[in-house]
RNA sequence: GGGCUCGUAGUGAAGUGGCCUAUCACGUCUCCCUGUCACGGAGAAGAUCGCCGGUUCGAAUCCGGUCGAGCCCGCCA
């Protein structure tokens, strides 16, 4: 018999069907048990009465959390005092007729069954291929696909092109950022901090590239919002300037994050009441931010050449209240606190034609205007002690050509957090990488 | 790297000098229960209160150290 998914049960009332699938919870009232069975689709009531089958009541009764099972039944409409409008498949219910347990599970370390997980950050993480499978931490990761699928259309409407480009490299590309060796063959190699050079390079040959790629960055943090691995959704566009491409990550933000709204909004409303902003984006300079802090918050960051996190805080709150936003793109960092690649201002070099964006609080994107002069990006590394020499393969691309170009990334798990207003960003991760965990604590 | 806070059954919490022979909820085990849906009821087991040392007549509680965790700051394409 072809099984049929917890969700379909509810096409085929009065039909016999099979379901697969694992026990969520047993509620035995002695004569009588109801099962809740979770499958991909969702879950669906099972109804166990000794007086249908006597053999499927005594296994029905030895059933514990997260057994895997089969059970053949009738699916029967639910009388209308008995329906459960909770749950997607609560106008039916599955009258076993056949149990039969697939895989036995061991007692589990928490109780799975209640609405929320309620566990401290570090039970989640040590247990994590059981924990995700709590329909709630599922919910997050449904969110996240949505946002990559979203991600993926708009950059395909875009017309930028999918590339893949690798995460072993040579040596630093932008300096910053802490790197992590890795031991290659009898040579010393890294692991990418970003996808940025290669995609620069994709310039050259395809004129607008998309990548979905993992960053590693060995900063000494640990915060509420960085990783070691993370997930970047990026884009490199040619023959670009730099208005364009604001409003291009503008536009590429709002169908991402408007796309997974949309397709998950059940999901989302269990996370957050509140929907997204989409009013116009405020676009200001770093030194407008700051203006606005000190205005708005009394808080002097006039002096800084960078926001802090309350400062992003600070001005998302403003962009909310005075645009009905909850996206803000700051522009015009100062030049010397953004990588060799980026455009200076032509009207005040000191600053650079850089932008990122902030959503409710936290930075998710970063970009620019690349320097695409190889005279300009020669005197540009220089300039910063790093070995043209190092750059070779980077360089070329622009000794044969590269037009005026530029592009932005997102950070997958930053995006996903702050969309869900989860607390910590490990909690947008599946297996985070953190300082002192590579799914299990470092220091057991 | 700096600061603040925390560490109590499997999980999440209460208790912050003697009333602690450590409380509660969920989970686990036993029994009862034919309409529950985080079922209900009765009972039971499960904790050398992170670890080491100190103060005290007396420490889960105070102090020092240590290990671990969380948050904030710094750092951060």
């Amino acid at each position: 018999m072809k099984r049929t998914l917890n969700i379909d049960t509810v096409e085929h009332a009065g039909e016999e069907v099979l379901i697969k699938g694992w026990v969520r919870l047993r509620r035995d009232h002695g004569k009588l048990i109801f099962l809740d069975i979770r499958d991909r689709s969702g879950i669906l009531q099972v109804v166990v009465n000794p007086q249908v089958s006597e053999n499927a009541y005594k296994l029905a009764s030895e059933l514990k959390p997260e057994y895997v099972v089969k059970i053949k039944g009738l699916v029967k409409k639910r009388p209308e005092s008995a329906v459960n409008k909770d749950l997607e498949t609560g106008i039916v219910e599955l009258e076993a007729q056949e149990v039969s347990i697939v895989s036995k599970a061991k007692t589990l370390p928490f109780d799975m069954g209640a609405q929320d997980l309620n566990l401290e950050l570090p039970t989640l993480l040590d247990h994590r291929s059981l924990s995700l499978r709590h329909p709630k931490q599922q919910a997050i990761f449904e969110v996240q696909a949505a946002l990559l699928e979203g991600f993926r259309k708009a950059a395909t409407e875009i017309d930028c092109r999918e590339i893949v480009v690798p995460t072993i490299v040579r040596g630093s590309t932008e300096g910053g950022a802490e790197l992590l060796e890795v031991g290659y063959y009898t040579h010393k190699a890294f692991l990418s901090q970003s996808p940025q050079l290669y995609k620069q390079m994709m310039v050259g040959v395809f004129e607008r590239v998309w990548t979905i790629a993992k960053a590693y960055r060995a900063e000494p943090s640990v915060t509420t919002r960085h990783l070691s691995e993370t997930t970047q959704l990026d884009c490199e566009i040619g023959f670009i300037e730099f208005e364009e491409l604001l409003d291009m990550l503008e536009y590429v933000a709002f169908a991402m994050i408007g796309h997974a709204e949309k397709k998950c909004s059940h999901i989302i409303s269990q996370f957050t009441k509140e929907k997204v902003l989409y009013g116009k984006v405020p676009r200001i300079t770093l030194q407008q931010a700051q203006e606005i802090i000190k205005k708005e918050f009394g808080r002097d960051q006039t002096r800084e050449k960078d926001l802090s996190p309350q400062d992003e805080v600070d001005v998302c709150q403003w962009a909310k209240k005075q645009h009905k936003s909850d996206f803000v793109t700051v522009t015009h960092f100062p030049a010397i606190a953004k990588p060799f690649y980026t455009m200076p201002d032509p009207k005040n070099p000191t600053l650079s034609l850089s932008y990122d964006l902030l959503f409710r609080g936290v930075e998710v994107l970063s970009g620019s205007q690349r320097v695409h002069d190889y005279e300009m990006l020669l005197e540009s590394i220089k300039n910063r002690e790093l070995n043209p020499d190092d750059f070779r393969m980077y360089l070329m691309a622009f000794e044969y050509g590269m037009p005026p170009e530029g592009g932005f990334s997102f950070g997958l798990e930053r995006v996903t957090m702050k969309l869900l207003k989860l607390a910590n960003i490990r909690q947008a991760s599946l297996f985070p990488r953190d300082m002192e965990r590579i799914d299990e604590r470092l220091s057991l």
